[in-house]
DNA sequence: GCCAACGTTGGC
DNA sequence: GCCAACGTTGGC
């Protein structure tokens, strides 16, 4: 990976806890609760403002990509992981020494048509998904191949090329 | 609810 | 540094 510019990215999270419609309620969220250290890194080192994220609901009858988001604002430290109230508290991480980091994501797309977990690993063209080969990783990089390929089957027309937030 | 795959922890 | 035990993710 290292220099390498990453545009795309895959997030997961469970539609029971925040869904893409929450997204879209919320307009922004903090990805908060990330506990995995290539999960962290991934939004720590490498992304970018303005990158898009394919919206995963996993753990979901079916799991599958719902909709798109983008990156708008780099990574910040996790305050949920010294909130003892927190599912996701960690007493290894303080204020002082934050081990946790996560970006904030906006809200883009809701996919008219939801591409299942099923019909990517039916799909030739996406077998090396990191989705595939790493399934628990729950924050991952997606090549820009998968990435258009993957909202042409969500039936969105003109997949955005160029990653630009909103102001 | 089960369990495979994997990540983390801690004893030695 | 190894590895057994344990915990978690996430598909099914």
């Amino acid at each position: 990976m290292g220099e390498t510019t990453k545009k795309y990215w895959l997030m997961k999270s469970e539609p029971d806890e925040f869904s893409i419609a929450d997204l879209k309620t919320k307009k922004r969220e903090r990805w908060s609760g990330v506990r995995n250290y290539v999960a962290r890194n991934y939004m720590m080192r490498d992304m970018q403002i303005g990158d898009l994220v394919l919206f995963y609901h996993s753990n979901a009858k079916p799991s599958g990509v719902a909709g798109l988001a983008r990156i708008s604002a780099l990574a910040i430290p996790d305050e949920t992981a010294w909130d003892r109230k927190s599912g996701y508290f960690d007493a290894k991480s303080t204020p002082d020494k934050p081990r946790w980091y996560c970006v904030e994501v906006e809200y883009v797309d809701t996919f008219k048509k939801f591409t299942s977990l099923e019909e990517i690993k039916n799909t030739p063209k996406l077998k090396d998904m990191a989705l595939l080969r790493y399934s628990r990783l729950s924050v991952q990089p997606v090549t820009t191949q998968e990435f258009q390929l993957i909202c042409k089957m969500s039936g969105l027309a003109k997949p955005p090329k160029e990653a630009r937030p909103v102001t």
